[in-house]
This record gives C-alpha cells, sequence and structure tokens, in this order.
DNA sequence: GCATGCGATTAACCTCGATCATGACGATTC
DNA sequence: GAATCGTCATGATCGAGGTTAATCGCATGC
C-alpha cells in the first residue's frame, strides 16, 4: 500500500489496520514527479498535503541572496507536508530532489478524519510533531556540532530513519544528494563539505560518493556527530531504556 | 483568563469564546516557578502540558560537553509544551528562564476535546506547528546568518512575538534574558554576543541592556537579520511596524 | 567596612571554515 | 568530434568568530 511506510515502526502511534485503510482510501490521486521541482511555495494556499512514496523531497528557505538553507529532507512514508492542514499557508517551499512518487490527499479528507477519528487524528498530529523534533535535532547540529560533526549527525539521522523505513541495511544507503545538497542543509559551502567528506573517509568513519553512503564505524560517526536517535521516536528495542515513569514534579 | 493571549490574533484561528471557556476548563492548577528551574525533562513522561500565563521559558538541548542550544524561547500566552499531548516523551528540556506563572493541563482533559471538539483540537494542532514554523525560522536564522544578522533576528522575531501578546510596544521590551541567553539562542560564544550588541548600538540599531530591549531602527534591524514575520502567521500584518513588506516570493 | 558573585566588557591570540581560483572527470547535447 | 554542464577535488588566502583571561560595575550579604 501507498501508506505502508508512514509511522511504521515509532513509539505507540504506529497505524491500525483499519487506520491505514482509511488513511488510504483519503489519496485522492498518485503522481511522478522529476527530480529538482517544486511542489510547493512559501505563501500559497494549500487544500492538500502530500505523501511521499519513493524518492527524496526536501523543505526550504531562501535567503535574500538566494542561498538555500533545507529545513527538512523527506524519505519515503514521509508526510512532507501534512503541516499544510492545519497551517493553510506554509512558510518554506518543498520540492523533490530526486525523481518522486507522491500521493495527494485532499484537506477534506482529512476534515472528515478528525471529525470521525480522533485517534487517528492524534497519529497524524503526532507525525508532524516528529517533524518538528527533527527540526530541533538540527538546530542543536546548526548550533553547536563543527563541520565535520555536522555531516556526522545528518548522516547518523539519515541512516536511522532509511533504515526504518527499510532502505538502509544500516551500514550504507543510497541517498541521491550532491556535496552541494549537504552543504544546504549543514549549513556549510561546498568546498568545505567536501574536506568534510574526505576527512571522514580518511578517519575511517564512512565514505560519500555518487549520493551513496556506506558507515565505516557507526560507533565512532555517531560520538562524533553526538547523535542520539531517541527524537526519532522508533520502536526498536535496542533503543535505550526510556526513563523514569513518572509525572513531573 | 488565562488563556487569554493564548492563539490571539493568529491568521484564522483564533479562538471562539465557548473554545476558550473550554480550554480555560482544562486547567487543572496554577502555578508560580522560580526562575532557572526545570519543568520537564527529556525522556520524562508527562501526563500533562504547560500553558505558560506569565514569564519567558525555554526549551533546550545539552551537548556533551554540558554546553546548551536553545531550541525555543516561549512568551505568556504560549503553550509550552502541548507537544508533548501527542508524544508523550520530549526530545529536550523545558525550563524557567524568568520567574514565571503557569497553567497545567491535564492530558486527560485535551482527549476529551479531541473527542468532542475537532474544530478546536485542529487550532491545537496549529499552535503546536506554530511552533515548529519558528524552529524552521531558527534554523535559517543558525544555517545563513552571520552573528550580527541572527542577533538582530532574535530581537526582530522577539519583538512581534511580543507585542501580539501586547507586551512589547514595538519599540521597546523587556525579556530579562543575559547576554550569555542570547548565546545559547543564537549559537554563539557569550563574547561574541558582546560584540555583536556593541556593533549594534554603535551601527544605532538597537541597544541590549539589562535584559531590556531598546529598538532604534526596526527597517534596518529587520534588514540585517533577513526578517519577515510571515512565519509567525499574525492576523494583522499592519500593526507591526515591519519595514520591507515584500510580497512573499 | 570587605567578601562574594554574576554579568558585561575588552584585549590577545588562533582556528575553522569561507572565498577565490583552477582543474579533472563524466554525461549531455550539437 | 567539440562544447557545455554538473559534480568532485584541491590549493592559497583571509576573516569571522572562538578561546582564554583579565577587569569592571553592581548587587547582595556578613
Amino acid at each position: 500500500m501507498l501508506t505502508d511506510r508512514f509511522l511504521r515502526d515509532r513509539r505507540g502511534v504506529s497505524l491500525e489496520a483499519g487506520e491505514r485503510a482509511r488513511l488510504e482510501a483519503a489519496i485522492s490521486t498518485t503522481s511522478t514527479v522529476e527530480a529538482r521541482k517544486i511542489i510547493a511555495r512559501a505563501g500559497e494556499w494549500l487544500d492538500q498535503s502530500t505523501l511521499l512514496v519513493e524518492g527524496i523531497m526536501s523543505r526550504y528557505l531562501d535567503d535574500r541572496d538566494g542561498l538555500r538553507q533545507l529545513v527538512a529532507i523527506h524519505l519515503p512514508g514521509d508526510f512532507v507536508d501534512l503541516h499544510a492542514y492545519p497551517l493553510k499557508h506554509l512558510d518554506h517551499d518543498v520540492g523533490t530532489m530526486t525523481p518522486a512518487t507522491i500521493a495527494i490527499v485532499p484537506h477534506v479528507e482529512l476534515d472528515a478524519i478528525t471529525e470521525e477519528m480522533p485517534e487517528l487524528t492524534r497519529k497524524l498530529w503526532f507525525a508532524t510533531l516528529l517533524d518538528a523534533a527533527i527540526h530541533r535535532a538540527w538546530l542543536f547540529r546548526l548550533g553547536r556540532l563543527d563541520a565535520i560533526g555536522r555531516v556526522a549527525h545528518f548522516f547518523c539521522e539519515t541512516n536511522v530513519r532509511l533504515q526504518s523505513a527499510g532502505l538502509s541495511d544500516g551500514r550504507q544507503f543510497t541517498l541521491g544528494l550532491t556535496q552541494a545538497d549537504v552543504a544546504e542543509i549543514c549549513g556549510l559551502t561546498t568546498v568545505h563539505v567536501n574536506r568534510v567528506v574526505r576527512h571522514l573517509r580518511e578517519e575511517g568513519l564512512c565514505t560519500f560518493r555518487n549520493g551513496k553512503v556506506e558507515i565505516l564505524d557507526a560507533a565512532k560517526l555517531a560520538r562524533r556527530g553526538q547523535f542520539d536517535p531517541a527524537y526519532l521516536y522508533i520502536d526498536d528495542p535496542a533503543s535505550p531504556p526510556l526513563p523514569d515513569q513518572r509525572p513531573r514534579r
């Protein structure tokens, strides 16, 4: 199904069969989009949202000089601009990085879901908050890590996310991004990303060639990027147990 | 009312009287908290959320060395950790910056609201997505602006937000933050924040003394920080004295 | 009176990453 | 075949901002 990867293995909010069917029924059309195409522009009124089925998409802000800051990259299974449902206008552009397959969900369908299925509504809400949690990790990355740490953190994050989508074996994955894309994600120049990639390769942490990442030493890479996957809310029995179940104060 | 400032003057989602009353009724307790106190820790299970009535709060991530990256600051009227309702565990700490008055909303009350009032639910959802939009502006700030631009952008944003809460006249406001706090927000050192503040003062853009910001030239300040308030989704674009109101893209 | 402590300020030094430039390589298009 | 373009690679130079440390102003407390 088109929604198979949506909220897969997320802590406590994976969809019931009926919920998944309802969401699947909410899809109006499916289409393929070529690479580097804009799907929605900042400020535009939206009455539908986009579920990414295949390919890589991104959300970004442009500065005055046309330089671009990516604020999110999206992998198959992501509900790319579900937040447009409550917001109606976006504060950023949305576009494809690679050729992509997308499924369209009209907001009238989401109206119906929010009227009839509060539990599913909460799960959709959760999905948008997961994106916000990733925003926060990106803030940490830009605010507190140096160039090498930023790229290391990004590769770790993407590896875990792709793995939970069944698109990485944990050791290598194809991303289809260029060094310039990584620069726009990590707030660096392409020239410096190139040097960072070389450094990571020479230190035996990972390689990045032709849009393909190979992780050579996952532990070291995670340490270098101060990466802790808790913010991804993935349902992994191996992940560290959550502390302290009592209410605050 | 305690909820008076919540979603005030936000585009298309301000609360109806009945909705506000329902939210007000959902508050279980109110309390005051001293400055620099932690309200919720990362990873902790939460069954209630916090509405900020008075004072300044923040959300932040710590790095390995104890350095801190703020990911949000919250002003009166903000539903600080409403996202804990769907998420249940937070990926960051929540604390007060100044002495604060908070109202507690148990999640069981939010369960009832989501069952009975889909429209209000959508507005609560909107509120959490507004925080995400601010996260994105912060990503832009850290990724694409230099030190001076970051501080300028932060002051502009805070001015507009405080103004919509009725706590700034658009020219000056009291924030209660130190230069070290601004450093943790902008991904800089306190030493460099000090240099930036001096620069902004000498250029006649704004001053920052004893936690009080005075805006001397709003237009220049906004330009320097590439600040465009669209992402705050405020209802009346005319009221904040915002320069450089170029139509969005 | 003095001690203590926090925040703001400033100076000296140094490093990380930006900037500018150039070239190699492969994939197109003509 | 030549020409063009996108991506990757690498060197040289420079400046923004980090690091360290000392000083000052102003509270508060004894």
